[in-house]
DNA sequence: CTGCGTGCAAATAGTTTGCAGTTCA
DNA sequence: TGAACTGCAAACTATTTGCACGCAG
């Protein structure tokens, strides 16, 4: 229903960074904390081209992105196994569990087809707070 | 663990409009629809006062806020009944239908649970294209 | 070569804040 | 009365875009 794949583009220098740095990291960050890493580690990528490239991932499905209930876009090199799942985030320290609910994914679609939704889609995020930060 | 309630404040004459439209329209709208529509119909409110009406709302649990893909927040008077509950969203209309999942429920705070992870909260939105708009 | 990609600075868009005037209790 | 509330304009933040230059293919 969505044959989205090419969109690789031109593999540059600033794009291989920002993609390597994701792979690293395994783990959600705002384009601004990625911009930001990358520079510390001595990459010279623009801002700009940060958002951008994070983009381009994300169009091409190589890249999640959710949102902080604050608003701000999170990314994370996650979907690289192309395979559905959703995230337990710490709400202090951000420590993330990728988890799976096969009944659930299948309660959604049935409560929408219910309702005559149809291409559905749905987001899914579990807020916590870890056992390290509830010490 | 969280006796919110009060927060009510002063009744002023935007308050009172503010709270009845979201009353009547009973559907997400940004603040800045919000706001237009007030004005249409009269009432002289200012943008921030809506903003701080809302926020002001939202704290006192009065209203649910979400946000859209494209990151701008949703307001909708619905926990009216305090009751916990998501939303299947209409992508092409909006049209949104309450949902529950006791099931779901529980299955978000098994999962946290089992992962160390405590005071668990989590948001589900579910979209997908309504039987009008798929005609 | 030649067009895609880059980065700076400026532009947006939504939301928040400072502050003086207004109003509810 | 006097603290809470309002609204305008300015401030902010995250993200996007215009444009000239550079590099991959």
């Amino acid at each position: 229903m969505n044959g989205s794949r090419p969109a690789a583009g031109r593999t540059t220098r600033q794009r291989t960074e920002v993609i390597a740095l994701l792979q690293e990291v395994n783990d959600f960050l705002t384009a601004q904390q990625l911009h930001g890493l990358l520079r510390e580690r001595g990459a010279k990528v623009g801002l700009t081209t940060v958002y951008r490239t994070l983009q381009l991932l994300v169009d091409s499905g190589e890249v999640d992105a959710t949102r902080l209930p604050d608003g701000e876009q999170l990314f994370r090199q996650c979907s690289r196994s192309r395979h559905h799942h959703h995230h337990l985030v710490c709400r202090m320290c951000g420590r993330t569990v990728e988890i799976e609910g096969p009944a659930m994914e299948r309660w959604t679609e049935k409560v929408a087809d219910q309702h005559g939704y149809t291409d559905v889609a749905h987001t899914l995020e579990i807020f916590g707070t870890c056992s390290a930060c509830a010490r």
